[in-house]
DNA sequence: TGCTTATGAATGATTATGATTGATTTTGGA
DNA sequence: TCCAAAATCAATCATAATCATTCATAAGCA
């Protein structure tokens, strides 16, 4: 059978099944486990599809959940070990900033045993903070659907009033010309108040956003300390320039 | 059967019935115990679902509700009855107050519709709006673990730059003596403030409300309209002289 | 021939799974 | 209410499945 002709064979099964499984291909298509790995590496790698342990499943097709979902799935594991890691700085009884987004969410559980109070402007934080019986204030402002940030005057006039022994951002691309970048100016602009109200400032990314400038709107942070993960040395070097830089250990 | 196949039956079936076991899914499945726990743990550490003894729920439904399944239940048939009649009163594209609590919460369903935009100080509301796709603004301020209201400096602040065209209270009791009484001083200074800047005020409070004056902050409201179930005719002579009273028919 | 590409097999690593254990929670009866 | 039984739970472990990587072979082509 043609590579061609598998690749066809194996997009058409998943039109119709919305999954497949490795081993069945394997049996189908009397070629082995090894080129059919490699067919849906090549597939995933032009979107037509997404590789699940197991097999393969049509891209894109969560997209029904809330967008915060989607991501909150994608290096999940590495997010907890950021968030792991971040949440080793906080102390007893700080008053904490947890900006909105998917990390930082994460670092709810490791910091509750600390007795922090955290002011936050994403929603699903708030909610989970609540849960863990965290002394919670929340900024307040417009609501974003797609991301359950809060942001807007509301959002920037109560950051006024507050002051943050330590302050954790997500951001959605680094760059070591470019700094760090966030697509929704509005977004921005809140990182970029609370920041100025904290005493330190830690950047949350994992590796996927390093050396990415998306279409973004660049904040500028002076002081802030980026902590990621699993990032080559050499890569490094250049972020030294700018940043504190920490990576996290597997 | 895959991960992700699991993962979606799960939901789906979550979707269907509000609920699902682990048994049931056992049954199902094919999968171990282990494994569909596992499932169970990881859909909820995505904020897909939300795990109780025995198997999982939808997010957020139990969190609408304090502590006790108890208060939330009760009532409920007569609660809806009262949110229904006072959605009536929400015109197309108004802006609208929406108190924290029970009563209050279940108006969203009825309102959606009418593109209104709206203020809260809820947090299980601003999830509930965010879900129903309306335009929302939360208050912020300090998060009252209880009963998921934002108060305080705070979200008094944040109420000073809102006008609202219509205001709905939930109050815990009302007297034809003392007017309308709630336990916490800060949500009843969080009432006031709402009211003072909203064209029209309306309380919803169920029959098991009326002529009751626990230990209280009183709340002073001039102008509002109380829209209350089920009352004898004679009790509500005594209210007239105090407010406007609205009374839901079955 | 020399070069590229596709393939399959083998490897050690990673991940998913199911069974087991003892702890926790709920249930039901005294 | 209190207590004991049953159900459910989290944690751990060993096993099985799947994975990425490497290497060697074979086929196609100038």
């Amino acid at each position: 059978m043609l590579t061609n002709e598998r690749h066809d064979y194996i997009l058409r099964m998943l039109e119709e099944k919305k999954t497949v499984k490795l081993q069945d291909l394997v049996e189908v298509t009397d070629a082995s486990e090894s080129t059919l790995r490699r067919d849906l590496t090549e597939l995933e790698s032009m979107g037509k599809l997404e590789r699940v342990f197991g097999g393969a499943v049509l891209p894109g097709r969560n997209l029904q959940e809330p967008s915060m979902d989607d991501k909150s799935t994608r290096n999940l594991k590495e997010k907890k070990s950021i968030a792991e890691y971040a949440a080793s700085f906080v102390q007893e009884g700080d008053s904490v900033f947890l900006d909105a987004g998917t990390t930082t969410l994460q670092m709810i559980t490791f910091i509750k045993d600390k007795n922090p109070v955290v002011v936050t402007n994403g929603l699903p934080l708030a909610v989970a903070l609540n849960e863990a019986g965290i002394t919670t204030y929340l900024t307040g402002g417009m609501l974003k659907p797609r991301t359950g940030a809060f942001v807007g005057a509301g959002a920037l006039a109560a950051l006024g009033a507050y002051h943050f022994d330590i302050c954790f951002l997500g951001v959605n691309g680094i760059h070591a010309d470019y700094g760090y970048t966030t697509p929704d100016p509005e977004e921005a602009a809140v990182k970029k108040k609370a920041a100025s109200h904290a005493r330190k400032t830690y950047i949350l990314a994992d590796h996927s956003k390093v050396n990415k400038v998306s279409f973004a709107t660049i904040i500028n942070l002076q002081d802030a300390a980026l902590i990621v993960d699993g990032v080559p040395a050499e890569t490094l070097q250049e972020y030294n320039k700018i940043t504190t830089v920490k990576v996290v250990e597997k």
